[in-house]
DNA sequence: ATTGACACTTACCTACTAGTAAGTTAGTAT
DNA sequence: ATACTAACTTACTAGTAGGTAAGTGTCAAT
């Protein structure tokens, strides 16, 4: 089965949502799958292994989030937004997104993670520019706008307030984004 | 030497800044100060204990900025931001802002941690509101906004925004300020 | 001079970490 | 039947984690 590498990774994934990199463990990840660490070593050899197929497996799920909203029959102006909500539809119960998770953690990380870190952040910020670009031509921002400057700014904004809910409830969220909806229009 | 157990928070305090609560251990804090790991149980029994501590020296820091704040000759609609670069001043380099590090820990924290960080992020929170309370008497914001969502707009973007630049570099945390500023135009 | 507190150190314990080496089992190809 | 491979397990290492018990040195008050 290679379906148990991916496994792995899924795992790994929740795992980092919930407690971070360095705080989850291969014997931890072993216990919840039924298997030994070694196996788990034998799949991807160092942690850091594991992390880098994390991150690729971040990638993928940004990229599929991306196209659903270029080929979506939502007005472009909405698809900012649209691909926040359907990137959080993912996320476990009191997760926070993955890319801070390992964020948070960045000094802690192998530097072959923390480069591909670097590549991963770029990227979303690059998706969210293509998103607003769209947006722009359909005239729903005011022409005036740096998007690269907003894209910065929706992606700041929905990471806090991801850590806030954890610790002060769901409303934070919530209120955050009404705020942001209101200063855009 | 009671500036002994100053120091072990002060150097908590930039070690969380940096490796988050998780990352870093007592034999590290030790190491630092030229002690053993058991002199610093001796001033902070337990991790928890030094947490805590932590969390009251982060809470003093947040209320003597804001009393600077209050206090300072500013007009108030420019006193939300002179909040936040008088605090980000206090960060140590690529090191992200300690409550940010903490909540991305907070399902490993102690429970007492957990609620101390609770407290400690409504109290952030509501300093805000009060800055925002201040600039919007002297006629500076639109009469329309709720100012607890503007507080969480600006604490959220901040916070998000801290651990894109420690990735991708200073100019990320610069635009998203400027494009705050615009849109509270 | 003695007591007692303070700020430590030495020496230890248990639990857990990432990682490895060697052996096992089941299935596939020849 | 044999050989080979994938996917494991068992058993281990060395290092680090948080935490503790018992002892040491210094100083101030009595």
């Amino acid at each position: 089965m290679t379906n148990r590498k991916m496994q792995i990774i899924e795992l790994t994934l929740k795992n980092i949502q919930e407690k971070g990199f360095t705080s989850f463990s291969y014997e931890h990840l072993a216990k919840e799958l039924g298997v030994t660490k070694a196996s788990i070593h034998y799949h991807f050899e160092k942690k850091g292994d594991l992390g880098i197929a994390v991150c690729e497996r971040i990638q993928q799920g940004l990229e599929r989030t991306f196209t659903l909203m270029k080929e979506s029959t939502l007005p472009a102006e909405e698809k900012p937004f649209a691909f926040i909500m359907q990137r959080i539809k993912f996320l476990e119960q009191d997760g926070i997104c993955p890319i801070s998770a390992l964020q948070a953690d960045y000094q802690e990380l192998p530097q072959p993670m923390q480069e591909k870190l670097q590549q991963l952040s770029q990227m979303e910020i690059d998706v969210f520019v293509e998103l607003l670009k769209d947006a722009k031509q359909q005239g729903a921002l005011q022409a005036t706008n740096d998007l690269e400057a907003l894209a910065v700014l929706l992606i700041s904004s929905t990471k806090g307030a991801l850590q806030y809910k954890r610790v002060v409830g769901e409303a934070f969220f919530q209120k955050m984004l009404e705020q942001l909806k209101e200063l855009l229009k």
